[in-house]
RNA sequence: GGCCCGGUGGGAGAGUGGCUAUCCAGCGGUCUGCAAAACCGUUUACGCCGGUUCAAUUCCGGCCCGGGCCUCCA
């Protein structure tokens, strides 16, 4: 049994699925006008998770996480740059898909792109003005939000109060200041799509609905994103996709990942503390950088710091070091354990899930009977799966990609064996202060030594 | 101003109406030529003030502090 969290009821619930043989979950993706930074990555990977755990417990998943390619920050990047609007999707897009690999992200079932589906949209947006939702004005089309009733419940608010709270100045051609656009007029050099209501382009929250309704249908189970899209965003969604489709529900979950900030600050530009995924791939390999982001529960708000990066690092070492203590045992299927299992069903939580992996590590560390080695194994493997982790060979983690350095260190721990065996110790120390030097460390361990790359 | 979320030991971070996770760091051991790693043991918690209760870190109320959202930032 699955329990998540629902923005929708403001408590867990049961997770039960429209069609026990397909799931079908919704994630809004990026607008791809730049590197994807730190935060971008947090629902990526959180739902990557949600993905993976759903595939295990159901036969068939279908996940789908747009790509928004048109937009006024794109617009705004390409008149900055000079570089052709397509050419800037491409390339981030592209540079979108290494980057969440790396951190060991699954690719979602389909990814739909926006201007790729005008058409679906140009017809909600049709829908809604003969149902009498939307109207058409200065050659914008916007949703009358007043007409529908439950405006609001997911973001728990009420029409009143945000217009009381308004900052922005209300647009003249709006029936009601909480109505928002669903189509806008372009110019000559703006990109645009011909329409019943002149050359223009989609307002942002259509697209979503256009896309779900196209790839997963009128309902489907879960729809997730950042906190942050709760409102206006997700509001918007529903209100548009429930009033185009006769009151029925959008999503029957909605699942919100928390907010991250970076050493204790609001991550911005301006700040300078932007950090995109990129560039920490620099630096850090992705399995530690995915595991940094599990390690907080995913509605927390995530501080993104030097030293929780660290930490991960180093729970790596001791998972991985773990795995190669029972490297030797067969290889068998396996579950993962029943106290993991239950862990991630409850709304995700891994740090709850984690502490089982270090259960089942400490356990491979002490495992002497061969059964007990391939089972541990076994779950390690099957657990370390479910989060995204330790599909790795634990050689690999610890050396990287040695290549010819791997002959020259081989050497010189075999050099210092024989010192040792000679019981010349300081000629042995010697060799282990050079190889630390080098930034490599080595143990001896049953009668072996073996080596690993440490932080230098 | 309105709405929402959070404040747990030196650090990270779960969780629970009583039996006080887990990881890192520290301290003491075992092992080791010495280390490292591993293993064993161990110290330090629940923002403040009230209330409910036999019992509250956990429920309720108030306060303080931090963060987020309020028409296109995940």
């Amino acid at each position: 049994m699955l329990r998540f969290y629902n923005t929708l009821a403001r408590a867990k619930q049961p997770f039960e699925p429209l069609d026990p043989l397909h799931v079908r979950m919704y994630v809004c993706g990026p607008t791809v006008y730049d590197f994807a930074h730190i935060g971008n990555a947090r629902p990526v990977i959180v739902f990557d998770v949600l993905y993976r755990l759903l595939k295990a417990r159901y036969p068939r998943v279908t996940y789908a996480r747009n790509i928004t390619d048109v937009d006024d920050k794109i617009m705004d990047a390409a008149k900055a740059s000079g570089e052709p609007i397509e050419a800037i999707t491409k390339r981030t897009t592209d540079a979108y898909h290494a980057d969440m690999a790396a951190v060991g992200a699954l690719a979602p079932t389909i990814e739909p792109r926006a201007t790729a589906h005008i058409a679906e949209m140009v017809r909600m947006i049709e829908r809604l003005v003969v149902k009498g939702f939307a109207y058409a004005a200065d050659g914008h089309v916007l949703f009358n939000v007043p007409l529908f009733k439950d405006y609001g419940r997911l973001s728990g608010r009420n029409r009143d109060e945000m217009i009381a709270g308004a900052r922005v100045e209300v647009a003249p051609y709006k029936r009601d200041p909480a109505d928002f656009v669903l189509w806008k007029p372009s110019t000559s050099e703006q990109p645009g799509w011909d329409s019943p209501w002149g050359r223009g382009r989609p307002g942002w929250h259509i697209e979503c609905s256009a896309m779900g309704e196209r790839h997963l249908g009128i309902t489907f189970d879960i729809h997730g994103g950042g906190q942050d899209l709760v409102f206006p965003h997700h509001e918007n969604e529903i209100a548009q996709s429930i009033c185009a489709h006769d009151g029925a529900p959008l999503a029957r979950y909605w699942l919100h990942n928390g907010w991250l900030m970076v050493e204790g600050e609001k991550m911005s530009k301006s700040l300078g503390n932007f950090i995109t995924v990129r560039d920490l791939l620099q630096k850090e390999r992705g399995e530690a950088i995915r595991l940094a982001m599990l390690m907080t529960h995913y509605r927390q708000p995530i501080d993104w710091t030097a030293a929780g990066l660290a930490h991960a690092r180093q729970t790596l070492d001791r998972l991985y070091h773990a795995l190669r203590h029972v490297g030797d045992a067969d290889d068998e299927p396996a579950q993962p354990p029943a106290a993991f299992a239950a862990a991630l069903g409850d709304d995700l939580n891994t740090p709850q899930a984690l502490t089982e992996l270090h259960a089942l590590a400490g356990g491979a560390n002490k495992a002497t009977e061969p059964a007990d080695r391939r089972r541990l194994k076994a779950e390690l493997k099957a657990a370390g799966g479910l989060l995204g982790l330790l599909g790795g060979d634990p050689e690999a983690w610890f050396k990287g990609e040695a290549g010819d350095e791997a002959a020259a260190i081989e050497q010189l721990i075999a050099e210092r064996t024989a010192a040792r065996q000679r019981r010349d110790f300081s000629a042995a120390d010697r060799i282990r202060d050079e190889l630390k030097r080098r930034g490599i460390a080595i143990e001896d361990a049953a009668g072996r030594t073996t080596w690993r790359r440490i932080a230098s």
